[in-house]
DNA sequence: ACCTGAACACCGTTCAAGT
DNA sequence: ACCTGAACACCGTTCAAGT
């Protein structure tokens, strides 16, 4: 680290990467405030001028991953021909984001306390968690009847997406042997036909909708 | 607390009943050894005789609240006529063991551990997840069609569950407004239909099956 | 202003001593 | 045998002192 005395934007950067590099190899458990220090070249109570908790150190890491998962997101939105290539596409992203982030971070907890006004922390937050709420429902928009409610079919995406990735970073092989693309195949499969052949908007419910032929 | 010196039966009961007390009612953050120890009429020292980490009381807690979730899925599955009415009478339930105990037990962690090998850790934890996939299982086979692959459906039931809770104990103001019944319903109205409409076992597939009338 | 590092606070865990 | 509680280890956080 050559980043010189007083220089606040690089030092933020040394924090950062030290951070990742800690969290991404050896899990959270091994994202101690020493090790931070140690990793970016300062002394512990330095690490506090930037961020003001760990929790906040680890936000604004979650954020910078969350950017980078929509980017993933937005580049299978443009070259995907349909939902269910799109969510095998992503799918080894999103399961390594919820491998680190997942069960660490409860995001509301952040956003509502001081936190949230740290344009660093909760700023970037909601920057980047809106951005990858946006695009989800674009995709889902772009590729499901436009009788069905997209708010209720995002959600849904977003839950099964979210329960996946938790089988396959822990509870996996208590239940099933399939491999993580078989199972999203199946889930893309299944929400689409099912979102094809039922649940229309209140109004406009059908009795009898055609099944999209596979 | 009328237990008497010596009584390890009663003692255990004890502590994990000063443990649920403080997880149900606080949180984890407020499951401390030493307050488990004086809810238990204790010292500290001697909560480690009974389970030798934090993290084995922990999974004994959530095996005994797992044990209670299976009870509620095995009622439902007596006297629910369809799945979607199985999955809504059940939600509330097990969004509130989720909220306590979700995102705290890695369950895999757990039984890779020397605990696997503790009847009172692993062995109860092994017994009530094992009977909860069991009964959910059951509930997939009773409710869809033959030819869809049971098992893949199971994980995907189970995925979106997870997914869903989480939504309902954490992120689901960002993501929409919709109530958990609502969205279990819908949930369960588009796991079904795509089930039935589509994904079926590789080698029975059909193009063209009947979608079921709501 | 920015940074250091010793010290504090908290909580999981151990162990010599008690009954 | 079972239990006590002071002490240890660890890690998030603070703050008086340095440059």
């Amino acid at each position: 680290m050559a980043t010189r005395w007083g220089d606040r934007d690089a030092r933020r950067r040394d924090i950062l990467a030290a951070g990742r590099e800690l969290i991404t190899r050896q899990g959270y458990s091994a994202l101690q405030m020493r090790d931070v220090a140690r990793g970016a070249g300062i002394s512990p109570g330095t690490v506090y001028t930037y961020y003001p908790t760990k929790e906040a150190l680890f936000a604004a890491l979650y954020a910078d991953r969350t950017d980078r998962f929509a980017d993933t997101l937005e580049a299978a939105l443009n070259t995907c021909p349909d939902l269910e290539e799109l969510l095998v596409s992503i799918a080894d992203d999103y399961v390594e984001l919820y491998r680190i982030f997942g069960k660490n971070l409860d995001v509301v907890e952040v956003m509502s306390s001081p936190l949230r006004k740290d344009p660093l922390v909760g700023g970037r937050l909601l920057e980047s968690t809106g951005r990858a709420i946006k695009l989800l429902r674009a995709a889902v928009e772009a590729h499901v009847p436009p009788d069905v409610n997209s708010e209720q079919a995002a959600a849904l995406m977003w839950a099964t997406m979210n329960g996946l990735a938790e089988q396959f970073t822990s509870s996996r092989r208590v239940m099933h042997a399939n491999s993580l693309e078989d199972l999203v195949r199946f889930a893309a499969r299944t929400l689409i036909g099912g979102l094809a052949s039922t649940n229309k908007d209140p109004g406009s419910r059908t009795f009898l909708a055609e099944p999209t032929p596979m």
